[in-house]
DNA sequence: GAAGTATGACGTAAACATACGACATAGTAT
DNA sequence: ATACTATGTCGTATGTTTACGTCATACTTC
């Protein structure tokens, strides 16, 4: 994000926009529940219940670690991914106070 | 996203991904809680309210209305922008419920 | 109706995201 | 050591977003 201007508004609307950027695609999503429900979640499954190639989805999955949303540990030749519970639920908070604010706020214009 | 393979995910994901893109920029945050608690939610006084040009504002306004989290009435030359409360709570329960299905389910893995 | 004003639509350049094949790395097993 | 496997990194083609100037539209006011 450097040609964009995003630098010009306030921390916490960077912050607020970066995160739901981690969420604006459907891979991301998928890999958040699949990584919630799955007995397993190692790298190369989560590759093939996705339908996209091996590559594609280990590019999504750093994405979701840059975010710390998840992580993942090298366990000898495979790679086992989890939610990072503790950084998810302050991003599900921050969304939640977001919206909050802004329900409360919004009283509905008079136009 | 016609060249994405968006379209091999499933309906929830989808329209997950599509909320949190609508809301992955500070711009279009901004905008929301410019409106939440602004007296006047004329379309001139959003623009000048941020650090973009009138046309880029306007573009994101067309984005957030396309999206249904806002709704524009037009009162002879001006716009006044409103959010779109049901939709908004709509967008606000569909990500909670998200959340809260990861959050529960996730009980840490045995990495 | 002429001039002015508030908007949206259009065109476009630059930055960014997506998707994936080919290669590199590092562990495992024979 | 050699072959194999699971992953990540790199390069790159293609599509998308951002940002903004310019133009078109439509209402207001003189």
């Amino acid at each position: 994000m450097t040609y964009t201007k995003a630098t010009a508004f306030d921390t916490e609307q960077q912050e607020l926009a970066r995160l739901a950027k981690v969420l604006s695609h459907p891979a991301r999503i998928a890999i958040l529940q699949h990584l919630a429900q799955a007995k397993s979640c190692i790298s190369g499954d989560i590759s093939s219940a996705l339908p996209l190639s091996r590559t594609t989805v280990s590019q999504h999955l750093q994405e979701l670690k840059n975010a710390n949303l998840i992580q993942g540990e090298i366990d000898g030749l495979t790679v086992c991914y989890c939610i990072n519970v503790e950084e998810f639920n302050k991003a599900k908070a921050s969304l939640e106070q977001f919206f909050g604010n802004i329900s409360d706020c919004c009283s509905g214009c008079g136009c």
